[in-house]
DNA sequence: CGATTAGA
DNA sequence: TCTAATCGG
């Protein structure tokens, strides 16, 4: 979930191609997410080996990670840690709403509504054990590296992206911008276009680039008034104020700021030092090894046909794709923008 | 989501 | 050859 900022954010859409030599701080706990809820089949089960253990998520990291290697992007994993505890409410809130959805999935299930039933097992995706010891598996037998954050993986990586050591943070959210990342990347897909969840509605989705430096300049803000920005519209560490979004929210924090608002509105933000403190300095480590290596092909047709029912030759497929290429897309291609 | 297949 | 539907595990 993270921060509204999408409508005071400024865009730039970009191709595969451009991103060619970039390192990109992927935030694991957001992507396999998306993996697992959208990666779904038929009654929205999503899809699992024969001894039942779900492989949605398998199916995403191998196929995605194949697209962005072969475009010369390197991403590097950044796994959540232990969240902080002002996020507490929102982590158990978020448990009940799964609680509550697979509740829901079984009566629709049972009711035969298909279309709901997709709804809710959408809505119950959760990051288990298996599904988390599987993905560092299997991105291990890529050779793509992964970082494991003391705390939020998104502020890991935007420091990661601070280091010098990615270009950019690559996630949904909005959040990494306020932990301080110069760059977030989001859509890191191939594909063109995606179907909303509503609908026989498509759209266009291409990777996305969005500077923090533009978005500050956008606003007129600096990075401190921009969290501030978002603890108005609420975050996962409060709750934000009522009908206040991203707009009136930076027109409030540049006119007035939040403190005098808050008075004068005669609001209050639970812990808005602790909150602002949670983005602005963030529980993370310097302490990590990003490097890549090669992937091991026997181990992997082992993994995923061996153990868990992948067709052989689609993973062969797949696994081609890695090897030969650099032959007519290879440098010169860096700094075409910024 | 991304790959594959069906169908215009 | 291109796009819409549907597999995949």
């Amino acid at each position: 979930m993270g921060v509204n900022l999408g409508d005071v954010v400024p865009k730039r859409e970009v191709e595969m191609e451009d991103l060619f030599g970039r390192v990109i701080a992927v935030d694991a706990y957001n992507t396999l997410y998306q993996f697992l809820s959208i990666i779904r089949g038929p009654g929205g089960r999503p899809l699992e080996d024969s001894e039942g253990r779900v492989t949605s998520h398998l199916s995403g990291i191998l196929y995605r990670n194949v697209n962005v290697l072969e475009n010369g992007v390197r991403p590097v994993y950044v796994f959540d840690g232990e969240p902080p505890s002002l996020k507490a409410g929102t982590v158990e809130a978020r448990r009940e709403r799964r609680r509550e959805a697979r509740e829901e999935l079984e009566e629709a299930r049972e009711a035969g509504d298909e279309e709901r039933a997709y709804v809710k097992a959408t809505q119950s995706a959760s990051l288990d054990e298996w599904v988390l010891e599987s993905s560092a598996d299997l991105l291990s037998l890529m050779g793509v590296p992964e970082v494991q954050a003391p705390g939020e993986g998104e502020a890991q990586a935007a420091r990661i992206v601070q280091n010098g050591d990615a270009w950019a943070v690559g996630s949904q959210d909005f959040d990494s911008l306020l932990f301080g990342a110069d760059r977030l990347l989001r859509n890191l897909t191939v594909s063109g276009r995606r179907k909303l969840p509503g609908r026989n509605e498509y759209v266009e989705v291409r990777p996305e680039v969005v500077s923090l430096d533009a978005v500050v300049e956008a606003n007129g803000l600096d990075r401190e008034e921009l969290v501030d920005v978002a603890i108005l519209c609420g975050t996962d560490y409060n709750e934000g104020v009522r009908g206040v979004g991203p707009r009136t929210a930076v027109k409030v924090v540049r006119e007035t700021g939040l403190e005098t608002y808050l008075e004068v509105e005669g609001l209050e933000v639970e812990g808005l030092d602790a909150v602002r403190e949670a983005f602005l300095s963030p529980d993370v480590t310097d302490d990590y090894v990003v490097e890549w290596g090669e992937p091991d092909r026997d181990a992997l047709l082992e993994f995923l046909c061996g153990r868990h029912g992948f067709s052989e030759d689609r993973v062969l497929k797949a696994l081609d794709r890695l090897e030969l290429d650099d032959g007519d897309k290879n440098q010169s291609r860096l700094g075409v923008f910024y």
